[in-house]
DNA sequence: TTGTAGGCGTTATCAA
DNA sequence: TTGATAACGCCTACAA
């Protein structure tokens, strides 16, 4: 009467301990490490076990181990917003493949509340990814007040938090100097428009970045930022803003022979319009973008961009993690991550 | 000596407790019900947190409160693999929509070593959304000895078990039927080849389904299964597989005026490499593909198509589920939720 | 090899 | 309003 009060209890280590007539401990070591009892035993156990449906409850290993064998994405927006970047969902793809081996699970955190550290104090997790700059100081400080690892991914290098980056600077600087050297001197530069706090897509300092790598380049060229051979454009990151893109530039007076765009998505958005206006591309403009998603292959010509590589980053950001998690120490706390550039037929020679 | 013998140790509730000077269940109710205790009490220990630094664990709630505020997504594959799927991806978005006001987490649970039940096991979740058939039985009987409550999307229809489906095989009839509305009498169908055990995108009734579809709007039309007008292929579904399609197209003696795709990326694999043939799309031939992803639109012409609602049915699968843990009845156990078919211009009137 | 008992950090019950 | 104390279900020294 003391116990059996509730009808649909669900079965734990004491009921089967009682109806396999061993102690809890010997369960335990029946399902954590069977060399420690008898054959005899572990055989009379799993057979109780699998009769009477006993499955160990994760939550009280859980709090027991102290310990989850899951790792958390702490994510800018809402969950169907982030993933509305490919970019995100790459970097995913790289976090499963680090956690394959090891079997930890993924857990999606969005901000609960627009709050980032209330969903880092509610997260049962071993440790946390983190995005961008988006590591606002009150949620690192929770995260050090649960003792939480965690790795953070385009973050602004500082401190001794570990973190992946990759040289968006540079990745910048390399394809303006593509495009440079394909002769090209009349220039439009397509910038994402920041619109509202955590932009749709990019972090605000990436995209600063990338305009400073397009400026260095482009003055070491003698395009100085006032040149009236440079415009430069803000458009919302999408087809649509690529689009819009295309026809404020027809309407120059000097028209550019090269797109550069911040994004792939508008470089296509771009490229389709222009086509659809009759001009041709690249003979009488060339793009080029930047991310290199699937789609960049698969429009005609193909789009030249650089890779961003985010499976890359997720996978080494989750390895990362889990040394830390592991007490284990790291190689490096900063790492790099090398973009490459994808030429395709987007750009070609200035005609 | 008995307690403070880790230095390190993180700071509990009873730390907390000590240090404020009131007792732990005290504590415990000014972090979840703070109109219990007097207003004094609950400044001191809310004050006193702060300093000391104290985060409720969430494992210990976890337990406690037999609740984790996560429901989990069964992958029948790895993570970077099912994420390969933009449907997934628009599922987990679908997810996310339902979670949000809740502030559930999402959990991505890939197979431990090829196991889903397995995975069952040691789920940290309060309910589970499944895909397709993959809900073998062995992890359904490990759901229902959890009594953790489940939703499958896309699977087969049966017995109890709440899922969210779409009318695959009617979705295939209307675009059939919409093709032959345009006068297209000469055929070639692009199946999926399912190479491997789970399929890498669709499981294997969907693409079942699919065919019965075709099928049944031939017949109404006067082509029969083993007509001359009629040829079948089947293909890896990718770019590269919708490419081959193109090449053994172009060979047959009688050729088709329309190419129906049971995905959008092998039609878009096939039209882009038709185009490259120098065939025009959709003068010469027409296109239609299946899923509408994002690439459908994008490439030129677009690729009329069927929209896999994946955003939707993850929407509804969670909101089930939610309704499931929340021990509310459900309104009704199997919804279907609808097609609709998109026109673009890949589809034109027989010429 | 097996069992006892204490700990993991909360929440919930029920007196005081 | 407050505070012991018992769950929650498992793991694991330590003892037998």
């Amino acid at each position: 009467m003391a116990k059996a009060h509730k009808r649909d209890r669900r079965v734990t280590i004491s009921d089967l301990a009682q109806a396999a007539g061993y102690s809890k401990t010997a369960v335990s070591f029946a399902f954590n490490d069977p060399g420690r009892i008898s054959a005899k035993a572990f055989g009379i156990i799993t057979e109780t076990a699998k009769k009477i449906g006993y499955v160990p409850s994760p939550t009280a290993r859980h709090l027991s181990l102290q310990r989850h064998q899951a790792i958390g994405l702490l994510l800018p927006q809402q969950v169907d917003t982030a993933l509305q970047n490919p970019y995100i969902v790459h970097i995913i793809q790289g976090l499963g493949m680090a956690c394959h081996d090891d079997t930890y699970t993924i857990s999606l955190i969005p901000p609960i509340e627009e709050s980032l550290s209330e969903a880092v104090r509610r997260a049962a997790v071993d440790g946390l990814i983190t995005l961008g700059m988006h590591a606002e100081m009150r949620a690192v400080e929770v995260m050090e007040q649960r003792r939480i690892p965690f790795v953070t991914i385009d973050g602004i290098p500082s401190d001794m938090m570990p973190c992946v980056n990759s040289s968006d600077e540079q990745a910048a600087y390399d394809i303006m100097k593509l495009v440079l050297s394909f002769g090209h001197r009349t220039i439009a530069v397509v910038s994402i428009a920041g619109e509202g706090e955590p932009p749709k897509s990019y972090d605000r300092s990436v995209i600063e970045l990338r305009m400073q790598g397009y400026l260095r380049a482009l003055q070491e060229e003698g395009v100085p930022f006032d040149s009236p051979d440079l415009s430069i454009y803000e458009q919302e990151c999408s087809l649509a803003g690529g689009a819009a893109a295309a026809h404020v530039i027809m309407k120059e007076s000097c028209r550019p022979t090269v797109v550069v765009c911040m994004s792939d998505i508008m470089a296509i958005g771009c490229q389709l319009e222009l086509l659809k206006l009759g001009i041709q591309v690249p003979d009488e403009i060339s793009l080029v973008g930047h991310d290199d998603i699937d789609m960049a292959s698969a429009v005609a010509p193909g789009i030249t961009t650089v890779r961003q590589p985010g499976r890359m980053k997720g996978l080494v950001a989750a390895q990362m993690l889990l040394q830390l998690i592991a007490e284990a120490p790291l190689e490096q706390s900063r790492v790099t991550v090398p973009y490459s550039i994808i030429k395709r037929g987007s750009l070609c020679q200035r005609s």
